[in-house]
DNA sequence: CCGTGCCTTGCAAACGATTGCAGAAACTTG
DNA sequence: CAAGTTTCTGCAATCGTTTGCAAGGCACGG
């Protein structure tokens, strides 16, 4: 019992007038090209008719849709979820959809998913730490507005929103140090990730500055930014080195060391001391609360929504890439050296 | 640079058909009405040619739009990810897309979404603990399928997954009876959503059945299922009555209950036990790990999906309400009932 | 050999908007 | 008052599909 939808024809026909006239009236750009009175009168019954323009007429006519795609590794990570409703809320008030893809980490599944937008006909993608290389746009023969967030783009020109790694990483080895941490391990992130290695390498670079121990077997590389893989990189730290503090390329991975200390027997916060960085929702509330560095989720999702808005509405863009900084968080996860590196 | 897209005029014209005919080949509904040597042939150059139909045209011809709509609270809160993952694991694969709308529990804001749905015209909706009575979409002369996910609906017909409430809440109690609990508080949801009133109503009956203690002092009803409510349900109770337990309605509100707890200097799982519903990811890491019911979450997706698609299909579904089992998951937020009730 | 029916295929009309173009009416201006 | 200009509105094409209808070709039975 559908009642069919009300059409610009049903309108004109109503008034009297041509389905065009009616369209230039409901579009605020050309409605100054109509007669006030008339146009007065066709907005009216328009709205008393309960009016809905149809989308896909007005897609395909247009080739807009009104539809962004965002890409991220899983909206089950506490990270995304701030960001996604950060870019909502800048891009709903101007008519955008949002359709959410799942890669899990997987760049076949990223391969699928951007063709799957492209064929949709997004108006725009955002991609959060994506592992394709800057140019997978171009190889669909696509030109479609794309914003990273959270992963520097290698091409100058392609608009990103990232926090300032360095300055986190920095802070955190301050505050290490400043405890009497001498010996510090890493647990790094994928180095085909901008995050993973601009942390890992800020890492060496503070460690050496700082004067800590800069042997290589003190850092161990995961595959992934996952609990699962955080675990298996400081199990196999503690199995081969002797450290009192553990610095995690992101929550998750801390998260899993967590667990290995849990196996080791040890007490994180006392034996040893454990980073994070994102300050993701709940690490606060964790066993013991995680010591990170804070990131504004929320702006960054405003931020490349803005970015996007930019591209779309071809104003000189002034800005292409923003920069947030980031806050350390100290809580009960990091505490004193103890007086011997436990093993 | 776009290269345009190419069109089934592009094809035809290349294989010296009509149009008509390549549509036919290439929709597998139609295919057997066309010469098999030709529909070889135009199958071939349409894939050589890289062929994409336009969804617009396609929308705007038959009616369909091949996007579903989901409407949850919020996605920051844990619980909604894996049951969007679920949909998402579902309808994937049958070329539906997923559009998220967040109401933050707002009945204004799940009423724009809708509207915001329909005039996007998705093919079907998915409506997590909405606010909303049954029949909001009959208001709109629309007729989406929709499929309530963890809540029931009054209408008998309208599809909905839900879990078994009431085996959770008696599976509670009974644990907290067997610690020694008698006097028993409930931080309860609100009312007007139907997983609310349930554990409500199946907590007073079961304290009942167990001869524990009945006051209706010991229930503090809350508005919205978050945190903060949680905190302030539970901080008013403490103020004015004696007890060894809370079972609160989910495990937001238990997580409230924490921070009441904190607040007045006790400790959680030793002074005060506390209960949540539904198991969302992390509450397993918290300070303490939190006693509570779970649900397979993904599950709910998936069944939520299959039930749009069975509506969707026109298939006689069979079934219309999916009822799944929870599971008490026993952790340190529960403890034996210390000796004094504490004030 | 012709009528009947099936198998293919093309034609053309939708679907519901937007928009360049042209013409009619109204208004300036000298 | 004529000529030119502006303002408004309608016409019709277009976006890329799908699909009812009709017609051509061919085989077959009588």
């Amino acid at each position: 019992m559908t009642k069919p939808r009300v059409t610009l024809k049903d309108i004109a026909g109503r008034v009297g007038v041509h389905p065009s006239t009616v369209s230039r009236v409901l579009n605020p750009k050309t409605r100054g090209m109509v007669n006030p009175e008339i146009a007065a009168t066709i907005a009216e019954t328009a709205d008393k008719m309960g009016y809905r323009p149809n989308p896909f007429a007005y897609s395909l006519r247009t080739r807009r849709s009104f539809i962004i795609g965002v890409m991220i590794p899983d909206i089950a990570n506490p990270v995304f979820p701030p960001i996604i409703r950060g870019i909502e809320r800048i891009l709903e008030p101007h008519g955008y959809a949002v359709v959410l893809a799942n890669t899990d980490n997987s760049s076949e599944r990223e391969r699928v998913s951007i063709e799957r937008f492209v064929e949709r006909q997004v108006d725009g993608l955002i991609t959060a730490t994506s592992l394709l290389s800057d140019d997978f746009l171009v190889d669909l023969g696509a030109d479609v507005p794309v914003v990273f967030v959270n992963r520097r783009a290698e091409t100058p020109g392609v608009p990103s929103v990232v926090v300032n790694d360095a300055a986190g990483i920095a802070a955190i080895i301050e505050h290490l140090v400043s405890l009497g941490h001498r010996r510090v391990a890493h647990v790094a992130g994928p180095q085909l990730m901008s995050t993973g290695k601009i942390r890992y390498e800020t890492f060496v670079e503070e460690c050496r500055k700082a004067g800590l121990a800069t042997d290589a077997t003190l850092i161990e590389f995961t595959d992934a930014f996952m609990e699962g893989e955080g675990r298996r990189a400081a199990t196999a730290l503690l199995k081969r080195e002797k450290f009192t503090a553990i610095v995690a390329a992101n929550d998750l991975l801390a998260l899993g060391c967590y667990g290995a200390l849990a196996d080791a027997g040890l007490v994180c916060g006392r034996d040893v001391s454990v980073t994070g960085f994102n300050d993701m929702p709940f690490v606060d509330r964790l066993q013991p609360p995680l010591t990170t560095v804070h990131i504004p989720l929320n702006e960054m999702g405003e931020g490349a929504a803005r970015l996007l808005l930019d591209q779309l509405m071809e104003n000189g863009s002034s800005e292409t890439t923003i920069t947030l900084q980031p806050e350390l968080v100290v809580r009960a996860s990091t505490g004193p050296a103890p007086k011997v590196a436990k093993k």
